[in-house]
DNA sequence: TATGACATTTAGACTTGACTAAAATACGCA
DNA sequence: TGCGTATTTTAGTCAAGTCTAAATGTCATA
């Protein structure tokens, strides 16, 4: 149970370590945090055992630590997705929301609004959402809107907002249903769809959000 | 703009108003908070103008703290609906959680969550819900479940689950539908209801969540 | 290898929101 | 009127998380 404080950290360095060596400097200007106070704070997680600090190796995630870090990023991906989807806020302005709602953390919450969301696998900004058993969810949809023409199956929806859903579910577009596609009408930017035995033109801001894989 | 911290006191303030004048002693005692510490805080509150302090009148809102206290309120009943209604935890457990969540107030959140529950006016304990404008719902419509035989009209759902909104719709049980109470089995708590030209039975679970009005 | 640039670490201090212990005040009632 | 009890207030501490300024290390390279 890392403070509210401490999180932050965590997930600044979950975030930084894709980048390479995590020195001080880098996670306090990521932070902007003076480098004094990131490394009271960098050895108070080490006495927690969640990360290991050397001025050689920098500041590195522990087993502990990543796993703790991973639940803050899932906590916060499904939160944006919740703003998003659900309280039809636009993706940009989920983060900082989110970053106020990922710190509450009472057991079970998080599982009960991944339910509620549908599981989603991807956030409003196409980051993938780590799922509970720490692993992050490889893009292996393609998105309709980038296909050429040809035969499709639908397997899943970037967005569960109420209004797509039920437009989606008006047009016979849910998951697992062929279309085709046959033609992007770049100049006024609609999709031609064959679905079953009607044609159908959609938008992009329909054909983005359709996930597909070719049938 | 109070601290998470203020933001307990003005809460606890608006509850124990209601019982008479709130000495430092007692507004202490309902923090559980010693109170010396509780006098360094209302002097806080006083110097932002949120509340006067003076030995003889106790601790009082000023209109300002009214009002700030008031949507702390709004927010916590708010998320308590969802978290009973969207993610299905019981009305004990909501408590808690809400108490975390109260405190995250962006710009918009607060009536954009309460659009999205369809505007509550009671959480699911029974209280009611401050509304926008800081005024608070009366109960004036009556439960199904406690009225006589007769004729009435549905008014409005005391719940917006997902599964009881369902069962309601596939009874034609919604808002301006006129249903005949005919009895109410006590030995096995089944109320029988004429809908329209069919005959119906419903629980208490769901005769309680029915809201009516003499028709 | 000495030096300058940059990174790290130490030292000391501040703010917030809590605490305890003790002093001051108020109040009921004998 | 004054005593005893309860409440309020003061004074001094503490821990967390931050700051600044200054001291110390490290390292590439001139």
């Amino acid at each position: 149970m890392p403070t509210l404080s401490q999180e932050n950290y965590l997930k600044a360095l979950w975030h930084l370590t894709a980048g390479g060596k995590v020195s001080l400097q880098r996670l306090a200007s990521h932070l902007g945090i003076s480098p004094a106070s990131t490394l009271a704070m960098v050895r108070k997680l080490a006495s927690d055992k969640l990360v290991t600090y050397n001025r050689a190796a920098g500041i590195r995630l522990t087993v502990k630590g990543q796993a703790a870090a991973t639940q803050i990023v899932r906590r916060h991906r499904l939160w944006e997705v919740f703003l998003h989807d659900k309280l039809g806020y636009r993706w940009d302005e989920v983060h900082d929301i989110a970053e106020q709602l990922e710190h509450v953390a009472p057991a079970d919450l998080t599982e009960r609004l991944d339910a509620f969301l549908g599981h989603p696998t991807f956030d409003p900004h196409g980051d993938p959402i780590p799922q509970r058993d720490g692993t992050i969810p490889q893009r292996t949809e393609l998105v309709l809107s980038e296909q050429p023409p040809g035969s499709y199956r639908i397997v899943g929806l970037a967005e569960t907002r109420d209004e797509l859903l039920r437009q989606l579910t008006s047009l016979h577009l849910t998951i697992g249903q062929v279309l085709e596609l046959r033609d992007h009408r770049r100049f006024d930017d609609v999709f031609v769809l064959r679905v079953g035995s009607r044609t159908e033109h959609v938008g992009r801001a329909v054909a983005d959000r359709i996930l597909v894989e070719p049938a």
